[in-house]
DNA sequence: CTCGACTATTCAGTGTTACTATGTACTGGT
DNA sequence: ACCAGTACATAGTAACACTGAATAGTCGAG
């Protein structure tokens, strides 16, 4: 995709992997493919790496190191309280900002 | 607002004022008053002036300059057809985004 | 007539974010 | 021994919105 879904990711991509995290844990492996699966088809794995150890710094997460039979060990992250109320802070001002634009996109005004 | 909407406003900010001008022509301190008047309380006008001249040097807008009765003249910005055209790739990006959004609301995984 | 309030624009410096590119490390198949 | 696949990490860069301040014009109150 193009520069434009990049700059629209800021601030919302951690609302995506957070709201993934919320249904099931993961890492980041597992995450990625999953973006790319979804058709988010050029997020770096880099990005959610980093992603992840922001949100993990901020104690959003409580991680667990899980064994791997195919490579190094898994970081698995999973949801935590805090998470779970930054995650819904997320959708309300998810939510705030969709119907500004809905009502930009009818409106016109 | 918090630094969450913050975040989120990148690369969508810029959709919001080009659709703002798709209505009709505008200057900055209208904009902004605006976007204040329709929830967007501190988006610091500076941001908006910054975004205006971006915009302007990629050629998405086309500008004039307005006398005004109760201040310095007024620099008018208005849609050209390449800004129509950014514009609706804008909107298509945005929809590829809150559909992706919406159905990680919904369905969890 | 000077001061403040409102209108209107600009700009240097900062912080946050995602991307690029690369490196490390472990396993299994050929 | 080599390579593909799995799994994580990180230094450097670009883009964007914010902070804070400066500049400039008009008008009414004191």
């Amino acid at each position: 995709m193009g520069k434009q879904v990049t700059e629209m990711l800021k601030g919302t991509l951690e609302g995506i992997i957070l709201a993934i995290l919320s249904g099931r844990p993961a890492y980041g492996y597992e995450i990625t493919a999953w973006l790319r699966e979804r058709g988010f088809s050029d997020i770096a794995e880099g990005t959610v790496y980093a992603l992840l150890i922001r949100i993990e710094h901020r104690g959003l997460v409580d991680v667990q190191k899980i064994p791997s039979e195919k490579g190094p060990p898994r970081k698995v992250y999973s949801l935590n309280a805090q998470g779970r109320k930054y995650l819904e802070e997320f959708w309300r001002t998810w939510s705030f900002l969709t119907e500004r634009l809905e009502q930009l996109r009818e409106g016109g005004t």
